[in-house]
DNA sequence: CCGTGCTGGTAATTCGTATAACCAAGCCCC
DNA sequence: GGGGCTTGGTTATACGAATTACCAGCACGG
């Protein structure tokens, strides 16, 4: 009744004993070496030995004798927590196991003495590489032990350009989203920033030079009144979205750089009384999908890639992970939702 | 200007010959056995060829002659994925690490068949145990190979009874959400369910079964018409709400059995102009710390203690998982916003 | 001058797997 | 009838660290 193989103790030679062959044919048989022949009487013999005794291998005298480890580090700030970014994580696991790949994964919670033990960890792991993550997209100083093996930046920027990186690209995004709304016939866009333009978020400067070049190239003037600057999360979109609309001017529609901001706009704009996408558009970014596909009227907002861009690490350092201190950038697409409509036809408009 | 240890071939034996001395001395020192003695001299020797090489140990070699390895293994069904769950995740990581392993964590999407691989990987890893977590709480089978080393079931329970399971007190919560709000004065107290109460949903079943118990023990009587099946999401809160406000005998407090219900709930409020704490109090579960926080008003929740319970997996599996199959369970603490209040003085408070 | 005990180390073995090198038996062919 | 090829395996070793058993040298006591 007891399963047979319970034990974890079960090695090679138990099998190769239980078989009546030598270690090395048993080896040789499961690895299906090449250029080597066993009768199928043997090879039967040592997979029913097998079977019978529940033999696993042990990963760490393969690794030993290989030297590389089938595993890879994943080290992140805040990436399992962050609400979002679990994608990132979820989208590296899954690519790493179709290689063959586990995920050794911690989250430091920007606690860098813990990074620098995980790291050492990991090395001593002999992981095959490590994916150096971060919460939000910034530019970063990567832990210099990272030199001594595959490694690559997600979600953010090398500032040393010593190791590739993969990051969203914001200007486009920022671009997309503000094109989505002149496209609908807007005039009068006004854009809530998650932070000031001039500071280390690539996200606001990028997403904001996005939104003046869709301005500009519709030929429309950038009134810099109507860029404001958001904290990111809910209030910043609730105060900025309610001084826009009260002022003078108002804008017919705005583009929030994160969904958070959206969602405080959406707030603002339901205590004034104004009706979206009736009376005001808006477009948010991030596509948090704990938020935006359930607002109502739901988010028009541009996705981040993360799903992708944590496959793609993994891919890069399976390719080597060239040190060139390249970033590769992905496109955010455009989440369509029912936010955005035409303006009213009002004196603006005209 | 290179950093002298930079290869990551660096063993004990290069150690030893820098040091002059034998690979065992290097070994001894390093790990500072009891009942050896060696010189000061020998010592500091030692260490300063460790520095120089920037020797770092090979974990499989320990690994192979200790016969288990630094990692626990992680398994999840959308863990990593799912809006909230990422605490759990998060505690189980950090209380690992606190003594002194790291996590092998995999997220299989529900995919039985990458569940199996990466446990066999897991075995082959020889991890010190694993966390089979899951991301709802629900009576569930576990892998039979997982008889083979310590385990412990998280945020749900094992159906065979084998293994120590870790829970949320769902009963409890259901009757400490709902006194709070008998406390505050409310005698029509409506639940809207996350799913019918005879699924296999002991958090519908266990909230529900703590909503009724606080009726009771306040004297109050059980309209079953109080009590809805939602499905979890925000249209159930949204639908829901909506009927029992435009019903007979509208209640003055809901509690709705998650925040995403409740989300959906202050939305069709919001379309009743009715207000949140005025006209209608509002009791959440899950304290999503996305959402809770940042609704307007704050909502007021019962939290599901998952750091803390990601943390206890941990303690179970390092004291050796006691295969008792026991499930421990874990308090929900109310956090207190401000969805509550005093109902208005109608006729039916009367 | 020999036995005993202490100091400060070293040699050898073990863990489980992969693989290079080797080998015995059988057969064919000149 | 012996050289060479094929078939079907085996033996031996390396990977890197931990640990047990052992050993050389010296001091001391009787």
């Amino acid at each position: 009744m007891t399963r047979p193989g319970s034990r974890s103790g079960t090695t090679m030679n138990d099998v190769a004993a239980a078989a009546g062959v030598s270690q090395a044919t048993v080896s040789l048989v499961l690895n299906d070496a090449a250029g080597t022949r066993f009768s199928e009487e043997t090879r039967r013999k040592v997979h029913a030995a097998v079977h019978e005794l529940g033999y696993r291998t042990n990963a760490h005298a393969k690794v030993l004798r290989d030297g590389v480890a089938g595993m890879i580090g994943f080290v992140g700030d805040f990436v399992a927590t962050a609400p979002f970014a679990g994608k990132i994580i979820e989208g590296a696991q899954a690519r790493a196991w179709e290689a063959g790949l586990l995920l050794l994964a911690v989250n430091t919670g920007g606690d860098k003495a813990l990074e620098a033990a995980s790291l050492e960890t990991m090395l001593s792991y002999k992981v095959a590489g490590v994916v150096y993550a971060a919460m939000y997209h910034r530019v970063l100083d990567v832990p210099d032990v990272l030199a001594e093996l595959p490694a690559v930046v997600l979600n953010s920027r090398d500032r040393s350009g010593r190791f590739p990186s993969i990051a969203p690209q914001e200007e486009l995004g920022g671009y997309m989203a503000t094109k989505r709304l002149v496209d609908a016939g807007h005039r009068r866009i006004a854009m809530i920033n998650i932070g000031a333009v001039d500071g280390e978020l690539p996200a606001a400067a990028g997403r904001h030079a996005g939104y003046l070049r869709a301005l500009r190239e519709a030929g429309l003037d950038t009134d810099p009144r109507l860029h404001r600057i958001g904290d990111g999360h809910e209030s910043g979109g609730f105060d900025n979205a309610l001084a826009l609309m009260t002022g003078p001017q108002p804008p017919t529609a705005i583009f929030c750089a994160n969904d958070r901001t959206a969602w405080g706009s959406y707030q603002a704009l339901a205590q004034l009384g104004l009706s979206i996408p009736h009376d005001v558009s808006l477009v948010g970014f991030d596509n948090q999908e704990t938020l935006a596909p359930h607002l109502r009227p739901g988010l028009t907002t541009l996705e981040l890639p993360f799903l992708e861009m944590g496959r793609r690490a993994i891919e890069v350092l399976l390719a080597g992970a060239e040190r060139d201190g390249s970033t590769e950038y992905f496109e955010c697409p455009l989440v369509e939702r029912h936010s955005v409509a035409a303006p009213l036809k009002t004196a603006t408009s005209f």
